[in-house]
DNA sequence: CCGTAAATAT
DNA sequence: GATATTTACG
């Protein structure tokens, strides 16, 4: 099992012909909670969070990848304690060999070792680039520090400075990272123009729901106002949010707990006991039942009521979904920081509850079949086939 | 070289 | 069947 060093690869052409396949630090990317954010919490994050390195950003080109990966032992090399390693920026020192230390076969999944691939006809379709939360963050930070506008897939990778890396594979996530974010932005305007119609057309009724009302009014700056647990984890969301503060679950734990307890009504949690409403700052609560309480936007005479927002949500309800838990076997992270779920779950029940936006933090998967059934009974609501809240829908440019 | 659209693999 | 990534094309 050979493992082809980065450095080697200086001539682009060859790199790109080399490349076999890339083995993505898949069990260390994780952001450092350095930050101290959870750190209150009196859990002893070294076990749970991994800080990062440069050095492993970076793919591995490996020519055998099954043998690889069951040499790892250790996983975490540097433990965050705190201190931010290499948390600047400064994305410089990327040459390094690193070598993929994890336990986790993650690359074996999915990555093909080279070009045994289904698709080998001739090695000549390339293997697909993982991109770990962590890569995709040094990504963000190329195209932070660029402009998102002035962004090119050239200059991206040069900053990057990920050798494996070839032009086509930064211009492919880019263009994906952009379609994202339009997307975010779009649905970021669409609730803050729905939010001022609402103040304009009255605001928060005040016979409104009391459960409903306080979340109602869409914080000026939704991305960052919300509470920590509950910002939207991103990989190709706002790069202004600093992801290093994104809680992410190592997948090697077995829970999640630097995540706030979450509701049980979706998918099957059974253990999980429903407490209504404990209102701790912070701490999602379960609202009461719901019976049917229904969305009334203020009426005023003359005035149509604003529609409401399709692709909003309950702040208070971020559980919408059950927690990945990391189980034994390989596992891949997910591709992205949220599910679409929400937007059909929006889409079908959002007029009925109008919910202020938020994506499905990462590590949560859609709620199954009988979640969704019971989630939609619960709400009284009974005309909505549960199918509906599952289909996942297009996330590319609307426009 | 870049951006977009189509193809393909997982 | 859907999506992420690659490949093709203008």
């Amino acid at each position: 099992m050979l493992s082809i060093s980065p450095l080697r690869n200086s001539a682009k052409d060859e790199r790109e012909r080399e490349m076999e396949s890339f083995l993505m630090e898949g069990g260390e990317g994780f952001p450092d909670f350095s930050d101290g954010n959870f750190l209150d919490m009196s859990i002893d994050f070294d076990d749970l969070f991994v800080g990062i390195k440069d050095g492993d950003v970076l793919p591995d080109l490996e020519v055998d990848l099954a043998e690889f990966s069951a040499s790892g032992g250790e996983e975490s090399e540097s433990v965050s304690g705190g201190k931010v390693a290499g948390g600047k920026e400064e994305i410089v020192s990327k040459r390094e060999e690193s070598v993929s230390r994890n336990v986790n076969p993650l690359g074996v999944k999915g990555r093909k070792s080279s070009a045994q691939s289904k698709n080998n006809s001739q090695g000549k379709r390339k293997v697909k680039v993982d991109w770990t939360p962590e890569l995709h963050k040094r990504f963000v930070q190329a195209v932070e520090q660029l402009g998102v506008d002035k962004a090119v897939p050239s200059r991206i990778l040069e900053i990057m400075g990920i050798d494996c890396l070839t032009r086509h594979n930064i211009a492919s996530h880019l263009q994906k990272y952009r379609s994202h974010r339009k997307h975010l932005l779009a649905r970021e305007a669409e609730a803050v123009t729905w939010s001022q119609k609402r103040q304009m057309y009255g605001g928060v009724g005040k016979n409104m729901s009391p459960w409903l009302a306080p979340t109602m009014a869409f914080p000026p700056t939704p991305m960052t106002s919300l509470p920590q647990h509950f910002r939207p984890l991103h990989v190709w969301g706002h790069p202004s949010v600093d992801q290093r503060l994104t809680p992410v679950w190592p997948k090697h734990l077995a829970l999640p707990l630097p995540l706030p307890p979450l509701r049980a009504a979706w998918g099957p949690t059974p253990h999980l006991p429903l407490v209504p409403n404990s209102l701790t700052p912070g701490t999602p609560y379960f609202p009461p039942p719901l019976a049917t309480t229904r969305f009334q936007s203020p009426i005023v005479p003359g005035i149509p009521p604003p529609p409401p927002p399709h692709t909003m949500y309950r702040v208070d309800t971020p559980g919408i979904g059950v927690p990945t838990r990391p189980s034994t076997g390989p596992q891949h992270h997910p591709p992205f920081d949220f599910y679409p779920l929400k937007e059909s779950i929006d889409s079908a029940i959002g007029d009925v509850l109008c919910k202020p936006w938020l994506p499905l933090p990462l590590g949560l998967k859609p709620p199954s079949l009988d979640g969704v059934l019971v989630e939609l009974q619960r709400q009284g609501i009974s005309k909505i086939p549960p199918r509906l809240c599952l289909k996942n829908p297009k996330f590319d440019d609307i426009s």
